[in-house]
DNA sequence: CTGAAAGCGCTAACAA
DNA sequence: TTGTTAGCGCTTTCAG
């Protein structure tokens, strides 16, 4: 039986390793291990031994070796489509949070709805072999994670998932808040309404738009075509979108919008064309990200929880890992609510006075 | 209906390893190592065999296996205060694109400005063993890093750093953007100018501060005591700031801050205080986030480049990484520089004319 | 230039 | 209960 060769002097750090923490311990590195991992079945007092040997020791076990055995890398994956956009960030802080106090490192990438990333991003989960994978994009290109239902890794998508084992869905009710931003408009005496969506190719943002349409039916309103613009959920795209429809022969008096950035677009190209708001133009966002309060004047949205979106994510996950098989999907729908600000009012009298 | 009664076989693709990949192109498992790492020692008939194998079988290697035999984690950690800042998450993205670029992965951690949570940031890296560490947090408690002076890992701070070896700095030049923007506001004739500060245990908090009192001086400003308050970089403690400031019985005529969510924070008390800007006030933010081109109206801030952030920090770690042994510091300051917008203007008229 | 073999630090059978 | 031992998948000497 060999020994390992006496490492040099004591010159170097030296790498405390479980071996160290067994020696000052007085015990096996097998019962170093099970003490550090809890196993209810060590004796109390080899236990508090080894934990002292620990601490003096500054010990703490190596992720990499323990996730080669053991297999789980205790590591969460979080694809987000856009880091930039304000309501991400809330998400990540919820998710980072939940997912440590729960025992779980955290693993970012965003997309930037760019094809090719969301590949790398799908490869670079599996490459550090993810635990489990929350996809935050709001709906895209599924079949990237056929590779995971392989690989029995969790995944939770948004709005909608691929049938498959292991992954399930949160599902927003965006109906709801929705259908409130359109009855507050219509309360107010709006009857042009007009909407931005988001890329529609992302399933959240057709399902914004369909629960829009909806509403809007339900209101006996009719919707105008031209007053329906497909954005991408950023600040230029808002403000691109709103100056083509300013530039309408005839406006709508109101916009909703498919998320709270382009809706703050929108309130840019408001302000070049010197209109005001709500005095001359009404807007209601979507997300309600912190932000909102604070844009001048405060939008109007739709709030949308990150903190329930991150909190459900992380549990579904986990629950996967821990029961390993079948809860198939989340529970409750996430809902939306309309929070009125002060973006939103009475449209100009300048017209026949309806009602 | 339970389980799939039809438990998988041989249909599995069980795990390939490099084991897998060894055999199918007919050499061992060193060899089949040495390909996928491009060591140049390789016939290249058999590395072609071998990729040709990988590809075949989708094979890639695991990362916590090559990870705990090498050492490296390639993983690099990134500590920043506040991720709902949107000036982080812009430093972040372009952080992560750079390290990707670079074959690192990221490991992120906020620490909200709470010592404890810093502590817990700082184990967080050290466990997961990441090769290198940024700490974007602006400067507070380095006596945390010194086990990553022990292992030997690389950090980088911004503003000012420890004499240690394998860290270096990231130094910001905010007296230039600084004084642009306090000579702009003095050519507008402002004499009364308030600062609204970050906290002043950070750093960079008290770096800013400090430029923009030097900047007053050399404008032969005076700078007024009960101008200058203590907020904490967030919306909420703009505004509040704000509030304060305009309940004084002398009010300035213009404001800094020290970065643009308090300046946000600041639009925001002013609208409630009905005071329009720039017509009745002025404001000067610092960061230029992307948002500041939408604010309403659009915010006069000082520009720090935060891909500049990104990249010189990547960049100093990798070297670090390469070049084991010192480089000291790195390289040339980070430049910062006023970018006028459309929130200062000349004070109200209820003065002498100055010149 | 290639292959056999020795571990990296840890967990999990299996013994004792 | 605790200790012994066999790997986890890979890189890296060290012989051939």
């Amino acid at each position: 039986m060999k020994r390992s060769p006496k490492p040099v002097k004591s010159e170097t750090p030296a790498k405390i390793d479980i071996r160290d923490v067994a020696a000052r311990a007085g015990v096996s590195i097998a019962t170093v291990s099970r003490a550090i991992n809890r196993v209810p079945t060590v004796d109390p007092v080899l236990a508090e031994r080894v934990w002292a040997a620990a601490a003096e020791l500054n010990y703490f076990p190596n992720t990499q070796a323990r996730a080669l055995v053991s297999g789980k890398s205790k590591l969460l994956g979080l694809i987000v489509s856009e880091i930039t956009n304000p309501f991400f960030p809330e998400l990540i802080q919820e998710f980072e949070r939940v997912a440590v106090e729960r025992g779980y490192e955290i693993l970012i990438a965003s997309t930037n709805y760019d094809r090719k990333r969301m590949e790398q991003c799908a490869r670079r989960m599996l490459e550090r072999k993810v635990d489990g994978v929350a996809v935050m994009t709001f709906g895209i290109e599924d079949f990237l994670f056929e590779r995971f239902a392989e690989d029995q890794i969790p995944v939770v998508f948004i709005d909608a998932a691929p049938e498959r084992p292991m992954s399930s869905v949160l599902a927003v009710d965006y109906r709801v808040g929705i259908n409130e931003g359109v009855q507050h408009l219509a309360g107010l005496a709006h009857r042009k309404i007009g909407f931005i969506t988001g890329p529609l190719r992302l399933r959240s943002a057709a399902a914004r738009k369909a629960a829009f349409l909806s509403s809007l039916k339900s209101a006996g309103i009719k919707a105008d075509p031209t007053w329906i613009v497909e954005g991408e959920h950023t600040l230029e795209s808002g403000r691109d979108a709103m100056v083509k429809i300013l530039a309408l022969r005839e406006r709508p008096t109101a916009m909703m919008c498919s998320n709270d950035m382009t809706a703050i677009g929108v309130q840019h190209a408001l302000f070049e064309a010197k209109l005001r708001v709500p005095e001359d133009f009404s807007l209601i966002g979507f997300d309600d990200i912190h932000l909102a309060e604070y844009t001048i004047p405060p939008l109007t949205t739709v709030r949308m929880s990150c903190k329930d979106l991150a909190l459900k994510a992380v549990s579904a996950l986990v629950a996967h890992l821990q029961l390993k098989n079948l809860p198939a999907d989340a529970g409750e729908m996430i809902p939306t609510r309309l929070i009125v600000r002060q973006t939103t009012g009475a449209p100009k009298a300048g017209k026949k006075a309806k009602r």
